[in-house]
DNA sequence: AACGCTGCCTGTGGGC
DNA sequence: TGCCCACAGGCAGCGT
């Protein structure tokens, strides 16, 4: 599943192979993946557009073409693969979940697979890509110079809910995900249901540094690889080996020893050490 | 305003 | 063995 450090990972490994590729034809398998426009404008909008950059925005890729901005989000299995077919390997580069083919005029095509068909891509008007709904209401990159402990903390006192639920919200700040979420609760010992307006100011400040810290450092290490996450080169991450509970229910906290539980949370499978995370109030 | 629920999807694996 | 169903989970849209 995707979260900020696998987008990232992707968009570089885009912008070394696609910059400067000129859209000859669309061909679209699956028209709910197209958010906007509808399919035939979509299409015909985008031939003869050149690919100028890829950036990003939390969990969003955003492609820049000549005209328009294609808004890309992989959701939880979403891929791009970049490749030249020849006679003979065309065949044998089939996938039943291709479900996008940008085909270039150099011959290359640029492919969107996802097996679950949960991915959604949008075209919009070149300087109005962050007035589109998906990114409007996004909250600040987790970088310090964007992210703020004051806002962040003004945010956690209006939110009753269980923290976990609150670290998934796009609007506190970008890109965590399901994974990053349990991580960074462990590093800052906090309980997964600890309610947010509960945390006391120390607590604060140690998640604002944590989801700085933790999601650098999985950027560093390219991304996490949990079942079927490649970025755009087919390459795995690296940020796995560095979990700490995500996925290692029953096995011993590396802090103390205590078996790491799995419950759900927020509606999500959540993994925690209920020794160093507890619950209070 | 904040929150929780549902729909979107398919593959995997545990239980019987 | 083979079948069934829970589960995996990000986000939009909706009702309360």
């Amino acid at each position: 599943m995707p979260e900020l450090p696998e987008v990232e990972s992707v968009r570089e490994g885009l912008s070394q192979m696609i910059l400067g590729e000129k859209i000859a034809s669309v061909e679209v398998g699956w028209d709910n993946i197209i958010e906007s426009p509808a399919v035939p404008i979509f299409k015909k909008r985008l031939e003869g557009q050149v690919i100028e950059d890829v950036k990003r925005r939390g969990k969003f890729l955003l492609f820049y073409l000549t005209k328009d901005v294609l808004i890309s989000h992989l959701r939880m299995e979403g891929k791009y693969q970049f490749l030249l077919p020849s006679y003979g390997e065309e065949d044998a580069t089939e996938n039943k979940h291709t479900h996008v083919i940008f085909y270039m005029e150099s011959g290359y095509q640029l492919r969107y697979l996802d097996v679950r068909k949960f991915g959604r891509m949008s075209l919009v008007e070149k300087g109005k890509e962050f007035d589109h709904k998906s990114l409007a209401k996004l909250g600040p990159e987790p970088i310090a110079e964007e992210f703020k402990l004051e806002p962040m903390r003004q945010f956690l006192t209006r939110r009753t809910k269980a923290i976990k639920g609150v670290l998934l919200d796009q609007e506190i700040v970008v890109g965590i995900g399901n994974i990053y979420a349990d991580e960074i609760l462990f590093r800052t010992k906090i309980h997964p249901e600890q309610s947010a307006k509960t945390l006391t100011e120390q607590e604060e400040k140690n998640l604002h540094e944590s989801i700085i810290t933790v999601l650098a450092e999985a950027v560093e290490k390219g991304g996490t690889t949990i079942r079927s996450y490649e970025n755009a080169f087919g390459e795995n991450g690296n940020y796995q080996d560095e979990l700490k509970v995500y996925g290692k229910e029953g096995s011993a906290c590396a802090q103390c020893g205590t078996k790491i539980e799995k419950i759900k949370v927020a509606g999500r499978g959540t993994h925690y050490c209920p020794n160093c995370q507890v619950l209070k109030g």
